[in-house]
RNA sequence: GGCGGUGUAGCUCAGAGGCAGAGCAGGGGACUCAUAAGCCCUUGGCCGCAGGUUCGAGUCCUGCCACCGCCA
């Protein structure tokens, strides 16, 4: 994927339960999603990157009386608890939606509702079921554990009431035209074949309201009929379009939406059937564009056992940051865990992995050649040729980085691919100034031999544009580290022609660096308790 | 219960008929530009278990076990 100037580019995250605060998992996402936004902003494509809440949910309204707060008071205080940790992970989202109070919601997901009824694709029709609240959703006798809502253990509610239902058997055909054609891509394919096979084996109409009464008041209205509210998922979903207005006024809509080439809905895998059968099929039935994208992640766990706030084990994005900093956070979640598999946090991965890749690689990488660059030439970058085998190889391995970066990012969706191009490429250069030994260099130079001097330069100028070349390759990955990075090296990142930039020899050249300072202190670890 | 995936070094994983590998962690060494980092060397293996095919099996086949995912 070359960058084709000014092509659009339209990222989203799901949107969050506020029921409580964000753990380790959702900076997960929040991380990915960013990384992949911050890639194409760079590659100038006209980006566009939405995260929000959703707070339309009866888990909103339960926890608020759990508290002895009023539901607004508690989505209020949780909205912003999202807000801080993005702020706090340097996430660059554009647009923040939030679900119970953004009158462009209500008028969006009123006008996808009326769509769909006028596509003569609502019903009413009444219904029994039994309903878990935690998982807002029905389940039929045979899938509950001894009676029990499997997710969370507790008995679900006998429903019985009328409500409109969604004929989402109408679309199995065409779903399935658009993911056997890559119209609608899933990543990764072990996912896109769990849909596939889910959509091939026959869809049921799909329940899309609650009485006004179960729901307690809270939700959108479903319009013409004030005793019912719309199922939180069928708003929620809309959250991805009523963000650009639609419904209302249409210029963000038509330029993000409509005419984007990329819509691209980054999520966790345990609502996959949501993002890639139900809101394609609403959006089929709307006569709106499908997300042509849907990249699945996996789930964290912590120290082996899953995320559980009656177990204790929540990390908390706030703490963490705290303890290590954003970029040492972002660089375990995107490096260490698989992009679409499952992964498992410690301390003592973090730690280790952040020791191992940035302070003794990369960082130790930049201080050895600014502190060389001081000590033999007076802070000044000097020129040089490439003429030896080793610098060739060097310049070789810096060379071939972008391909790896665009391969891996672009198409692939996969940073862990490009941050360990990246650690290569940092690994190599580590070896070259052992294999070129610029301090014995140096000697011989003092010593009167001016081949040394030849040697010394190319050496210096090798390794200082590998950490140039460098430099802005982790820029979508560690920003405030990049950004540290080229103060150190004395030259300004700018917001245009990053892929020139990526390229050996590209301007603007690196001329006089600063003092050495580590980038990223050592974690010296004083027997971290929680492994 | 059905379908699929996974099982390889202490940890994370690669290898898909031909001498069991990488990174991290552990041990040793030479070096000194550097954040005691980097570099070089190195310890460490019932390749889940049992059978089979083959001159030869992590690799192919059968059965079993364990864990995970999706579906019922």
């Amino acid at each position: 994927m070359s960058g084709e100037a000014r092509d659009r580019y339209y990222i989203t995250t799901s949107i969050s339960y506020v029921n409580a605060l964000p753990h380790i998992g959702h900076a997960l996402e929040m991380v990915q999603t960013d990384v992949f936004a911050r890639y194409h902003r760079l590659i100038d494509r006209d980006t566009r990157f939405l995260t929000g809440t959703d707070e339309n949910s009866l888990k909103s309204v339960q926890a608020a009386e759990r508290e002895g707060i009023t539901t607004r008071e508690l989505v209020d205080r949780n909205a912003q608890g999202f807000v801080d940790v993005l702020d706090l992970l340097h996430v660059s989202y554009d647009d923040f939606i939030r679900t119970a109070v953004d009158p462009r919601h209500f008028a969006g997901a009123t006008r996808l509702w009326k769509k769909l009824e006028a596509n003569g694709d609502l019903y009413r029709k009444a219904y029994q079921g039994l309903y878990c609240v935690g998982c807002e959703q029905f389940y039929n006798e045979d899938e509950l554990v001894d009676g029990l809502c499997p997710d969370h253990g507790v008995r679900p509610d006998l429903v019985e009431e009328e409500n409109y239902f969604f004929r989402l058997s109408r679309y199995q055909d065409q779903l399935l035209e658009f993911i056997d054609s890559g119209r609608m891509r899933i990543i990764p394919e072990s996912r896109r074949n769990e849909v596939r096979s889910f959509v091939a084996r026959g869809l049921e109409d799909l329940s899309v309201s609650r009485s006004r009464e179960r729901a307690r008041g809270w939700g959108v209205p479903v319009p013409n009929d004030p005793d019912q509210v719309m199922y939180v998922w069928v708003d929620a979903l809309a959250n991805y379009i009523t963000a650009l207005g639609y419904g209302q006024d249409s210029e963000l809509y038509d330029r993000y939406w409509v005419n984007s080439p990329d819509r691209v809905h980054c999520i966790g895998k345990g609502i996959l059937r949501f993002h890639a059968v139900y809101w394609p099929a609403m959006l089929l039935s709307a006569g709106e564009p499908l997300p042509t994208t849907v990249f699945v992640h996996g789930y964290l766990t912590i120290a082996g056992g899953k995320i559980s706030k009656s177990l204790g084990n929540t990390i908390d994005p706030v703490d963490l940051c705290a303890a290590y900093g954003a970029d040492a956070v972002r660089y375990w979640l995107l490096r260490e865990v698989p992009a679409t598999l499952d992964a498992d946090f410690t301390n003592d991965k973090l730690e280790r992995r952040y020791n191992a890749d940035l302070a003794n690689d990369l960082g130790n990488l930049l201080n050895r050649t600014v502190s060389m660059v001081g000590r033999y030439r007076k802070g000044l970058v000097p020129d040089g040729e490439t003429a030896l085998p080793e610098s060739r190889e060097l310049r070789s391995a810096a060379e071939g980085l972008p391909d790896r970066l665009h391969a891996t990012m672009g198409d692939d969706y996969d940073p862990q691919a490009a941050l360990a191009a990246i650690n290569d490429l940092v690994a190599r250069a580590n070896r070259y100034v052992e294999e070129m030994a610029p301090w014995a260099v140096s000697k011989e130079e003092r010593n009167g031999d001016e081949s040394a001097t030849l040697k010394l330069d190319e050496t210096l100028y090798h390794l200082v544009e590998t950490l140039r070349v460098t430099c802005h390759a982790i820029r979508p990955f560690l920003p405030a580290a990049s950004h540290r990075m080229a103060e150190q090296l004395g030259f300004e990142l700018i917001d245009h022609g990053w892929t020139d930039a990526l390229q050996w020899g590209a301007a603007p050249r690196v001329e006089r660096v600063e003092k050495a300072r580590p980038i990223f202190p050592r974690i010296e670890r004083e027997e971290s308790a929680a492994s």
